[in-house]
RNA sequence: GCGCCUGUAGCUCAGCUGGAUAGAGCAACGGACUUCUAAUCCGUAGGUCGGUGGUUCGAGUCCACCCAGGCGCGCCA
């Protein structure tokens, strides 16, 4: 391509004058009126060529020659940056590898094969998933899926937080709720949990029961209670992210840390490490000695485990799985077991920094600009599925995406539920849907379309050359964004390219500008056209597909709509 | 008090690891328009990038200190 023979050329001129440099950076300026790529070189070098920028930017222009690459001009511009413009044919030239690569463009083989496990959700099994919950499924879905095109292997899990203290307020949440359907006075306790679905789980157990267990608070009966409710609430959990579109490739539960010995191996080990000592009767770690600020408690005086041994277990666990690169999604919440599991596994030998975080901030849903946190089902918060089902799938998991994890993420339903093209994923959906209606009115099947005889090079309008080379930089971005963890930047992009592929095609209006549209008379621009269109449908599904959104063929109208031109209400 | 995160247009946010005149989308204002079926399009205006100082050819981006907000600092998870 047109990109890397420039790269080369520009390499072997810089040798020749006595910089060598590798990377060299080559990039798509903001401003058209400084050409289709730009270089900074000049000015990088200045320095270690003891001359001033522009003067070796003009040896570097003079120098430079590029015809074979399709370049049409050269221009020292500015401090010292070197703008090339490219011929119309080189710039379209990255059509045909698009329609080529088809389902697979945009993929790239950075990670080399290598595995990497990727945790997230890890909800405690004591209720319904909340929008936190979500914008982590969101989250740890689409960058998985981003390490996934960009050539890793990766390893979907789900750590089930189901010992310890808040199941045992479960348990007796449950017990109190029974109780409370047989007749007798019981009272949820202290920590316990007020939710509608805390009774529904106690009906149905005695449905299944019946009184078996009146006033009996044996422990045996709360273990029941507690192994009845978390088989539910886990069917819930897995039912919700199930119809929110997320798959795991393994759910681990903390409690088979326990049954397998893997928490007690761990005390063993992390005891030969000569770094535990005892202290007012608990057993400590000392973490300090990798970073952490405080020592930690791995068994309280009782002799149980603190949720820091588990977590120590199941990380060594991965990494004894082979899993090498590990990912953590998590609320940012949560950030203060970072530096704990991170030392407690580099004692065990573990190189630091081992796993790696992303930690999101949480969820604000708004309506008219007031936050809505009443849920019937929960109590005391909105249920992800309540805001699913009433705005869809797409949109709520673009809105968790669309911003950056590490920022607080107000979910307008205001917007959510509009579905003009104010709705971001309406109008990128709109942007794909309208390839297809031409397609359709084109009457040929998108895969029919073929690259080889079209006349790319008549694509010379402004318009379709900011889209072709917007389409070129696709694979890039996907790397980008699978590099730092940030499916935001995809949705950025799918923005605006949408907004480019709509002001195409409405520049196009057969009834104002006939000569732009696509289905032209003229058939070869036709031709050159329905390639590029054939282009962006591809690029805007892989992009959605990415994301676990849709791309539909077409929008399907609201009937409700049909008669209410402006607000329909709801 | 200490640690992490955040602060960019009226609002919600991008900003490609230091580059050219800081960008989108809503909202506002001014014009057009009903299609390549599909809930519009084009244009305009809008900014001391939280503040101060520093690093250098060049800082929204890096460093230091301050201000404001969020989260965390348990023998809770």
């Amino acid at each position: 391509m047109a990109q890397e023979a420039i790269r080369r050329a520009l390499q072997a001129v810089l040798a020749e004058m006595g910089a060598p440099v590798e990377n060299i950076v080559l990039e798509r300026p903001r401003d058209p009126t400084h050409g289709d790529l730009a270089t900074n070189v000049a000015m990088t070098q200045a320095r270690t060529l003891g001359r001033a920028p522009r003067a070796i930017a003009e040896e570097i222009a003079r120098r430079l020659d590029l015809q074979a690459a399709g370049v049409t001009g050269v221009e020292v511009a500015g401090p010292g940056f070197l703008n090339f413009r490219l011929s119309h044919g080189s710039v379209a030239s990255a059509l045909p590898g698009i329609l080529e690569a088809d389902p697979s463009y945009g993929r790239s083989g950075t990670g080399a094969g290598e595995s990497v496990i990727v945790e997230w959700v890890s909800a405690n099994p004591t209720g319904p998933l909340h929008p936190g919950h979500g914008r982590q499924a969101a989250l740890g879905d689409a960058i998985s899926t981003l390490l996934e095109w960009t050539g890793w292997k990766v390893h979907r899990e789900y750590y089930y937080n189901d010992s310890g203290k808040q199941m045992e307020n479960l348990a007796w949440s449950v017990w109190a709720r029974y109780q409370q359907e047989l007749g007798e006075a019981a009272e949820i306790p202290e920590g316990g949990y007020q939710g509608e679905y805390v009774r529904e789980i106690a009906r149905a157990y005695r449905d299944e029961a019946g009184d078996a267990f009146r006033a009996d608070d044996s422990p045996a009966a709360l273990d029941r209670m507690r192994a009845f409710a978390v088989r539910l609430l886990r069917a819930e959990q897995d039912r919700d992210l199930g119809d929110f579109r997320v798959r795991f490739d393994h759910y681990f539960l903390e409690s088979s840390l326990y049954e397998t010995g893997a928490v007690e191996r761990t005390v063993e080990r992390l005891r030969e490490t000569g770094l535990v000592y005892e202290q007012d009767g608990a057993t400590w770690l000392k973490t300090t000695e990798f970073g952490d600020d405080k020592d930690r408690v791995m068994l309280r005086s009782d002799g149980t485990a603190t949720y820091f041994l588990p977590d120590v277990a199941y990380h060594m666990d991965k990494w004894d799985r082979g899993f090498h690169h590990a990912i953590n999604v998590q609320g940012s919440d949560h950030h203060g077991t970072v530096a704990r599991v991170r030392a407690g596994v580099q004692s065990l030998g573990v190189p630091a920094g081992y796993p790696e975080y992303v930690l999101h901030q949480m969820v604000r849903v708004e309506r008219e600009g007031r936050e809505l946190k009443f849920s019937k089902r929960a109590g005391s918060y909105l249920t992800l599925r309540e805001l699913f089902e009433e705005v869809g799938v797409d949109v709520t998991r673009y809105f968790f995406l669309m911003r950056k994890p590490e920022g607080h993420l107000v979910f307008d339903l205001d917007v959510a539920l509009d579905h003009s093209e104010k709705n971001p994923v309406y109008k990128i959906q709109y942007a794909h849907a309208r390839m297809h209606a031409i397609f359709r009115k084109a009457g040929v099947e998108p895969l029919a379309i073929r690259p080889q005889d079209a006349p790319l090079a008549r694509l010379s309008h402004e318009l379709e050359r900011d889209l072709v080379q917007r389409l070129a930089d696709f694979p890039q971005l996907v790397e980008k964004s699978a590099e730092l963890r940030a499916p935001h930047l995809v949705c950025d992009y799918l923005e605006q390219l949408a907004g480019a592929v709509n002001s195409w095609y409405h520049a196009g209006n057969p009834s104002r500008n006939p000569e732009m549209a696509v289905l032209v008379d003229d058939p070869g621009l036709r031709q050159a056209r329905l390639v590029l269109s054939r282009s962006i449908q591809i690029v805007l599904r892989n992009g959605l597909n990415l994301l676990g959104i849709t791309a539909p063929e077409r929008m399907e109208r609201d009937p409700d709509l049909e008669d209410e031109p402006s607000d329909a209400g709801s």
